[in-house]
DNA sequence: TACTTTTACAGAAAAATATTCTGTTTTAAT
DNA sequence: ATTAAAACAGAATATTTTTCTGTAAAAGTA
C-alpha cells in the first residue's frame, strides 16, 4: 500500500499530463511497459488516483469573474448544514465548497460570467437558500496560481 | 470561434473523464469519429482545451489538512506584490493563490498534511516572506464540493 | 441562378497505444 | 534450500488515435 519512488515518479507525471501514454512513462522513469500499467491500475484501484479530467479555459468560456464567498449561516445545526450542502451541490457556479473555522461557516469559489451574473447569483441563488443569513464576497482581481498538482 | 451546442457537449464530456475515447464521445453524442476528432484537435488548437490532468486523493498522499490564508502584504506596491508572486509559484504547498479585493490582499489555498506541518509551513515558509505582514488562517472542517467542471 | 469554395461529416486504412499473455529474474517467506 | 510471490521484459493481441479518401451540405461569388 505505501508508495515506493517509482509510484510517486509515475504520479508526478500523470498529475502534469493525463495523456502522458505508457511508453512517455516507461522512457521517462527507465522501465518496460509492463510494470508501468501494473502500477497505474493498481493506482486506479486503490484510489490514489481518482479520476482523469480536462481543463478549459475559464476565460474563453467567458467566465471573467471569481469571487469567494464567505458564509454565515442561520444556525451551527446539523440540518441546517445539511440543507445548504445539499443546495450548494446543485449550483454549478460553486466550483468549491468548504465547511471552515473563523468568523463564518463557509468558504465558496464561485467562478461565473461577470458582475452582472454574480449579482443574479447572489441575489437569486445564494442569499435566498433559507440557511443563509450573511454574505461578505471576496473579489478576486487577479489570478496568480492555480494547480490541481499535489505534492508527493 | 463560437462554440455550437456538439463542441458544448464535447466539452462537457470531456471535463467529466479525460480518458473517454473518441467513440465513447461520438457514441455519446450521435457523430462519427471523424468531426469528433477534429472538433477536439480545434478545441484544443484554440486553447478552449486547455490540458489533461490526473486527480489524486489528497488524503491517501497523507494530506489531511486544507487552509485558506489570507494574507496582507507589508506595502500595497508593484514590487512587493511581484516578490510575493514569485515567492508563492515555488511553493508546493499553495495550490490556488489569488491577488484579492477586501481588507486583505491575497486569498492562499494550502494542502497540506497535517498541523504541525502547517505550522512550520506559516512560520518558516509564508510569514518569513518579505512582503507578508500579516496572515489569517481559516482551516476548512470539511469539504462539501471540490470541482474542476465549469459551467457551459 | 450557376459555379466555386469551404465546412462538416462518414467510412476505411494506417499508425500508435493499451492490454493481455508468456516467461524470467528478483525478492521474500517458509 | 525450497517454495511462493512480486516485479519486470518482451511479444502478441486488441483497441484507439490519426490519417486518408470521398461525399454532402453550406456559404460565398460572379
Amino acid at each position: 500500500m505505501p508508495l515506493d519512488e517509482i509510484d510517486k515518479k509515475i504520479l508526478r507525471l500523470l498529475q502534469e499530463d493525463a495523456h502522458y501514454t505508457l511508453k512517455d512513462i516507461a522512457n521517462k522513469i527507465n522501465l518496460s511497459l509492463t510494470p508501468v500499467h501494473d502500477r497505474v491500475k493498481r493506482l486506479e484501484k486503490d484510489g490514489i488516483i481518482e479520476k482523469y479530467v480536462t481543463l478549459l479555459d475559464k476565460k474563453k468560456l467567458g467566465n471573467n469573474l471569481t469571487v469567494y464567498c464567505q458564509v454565515t449561516l442561520t444556525k451551527q445545526t446539523y440540518d441546517t448544514s445539511e440543507g445548504f450542502n445539499q443546495s450548494i451541490l446543485n449550483l454549478p457556479e460553486v466550483v468549491e465548497c468548504n465547511y471552515v473555522s473563523g468568523n463564518f461557516d463557509y468558504m465558496l469559489k464561485i467562478i461565473i460570467p461577470d458582475m452582472e451574473s454574480y449579482h443574479h447569483f447572489h441575489q437569486k441563488k445564494l442569499s435566498v437558500l433559507p440557511e443563509v443569513s450573511l454574505i461578505n464576497t471576496v473579489f478576486v482581481i487577479s489570478e496568480v496560481k492555480s494547480t490541481t498538482v499535489l505534492p508527493i
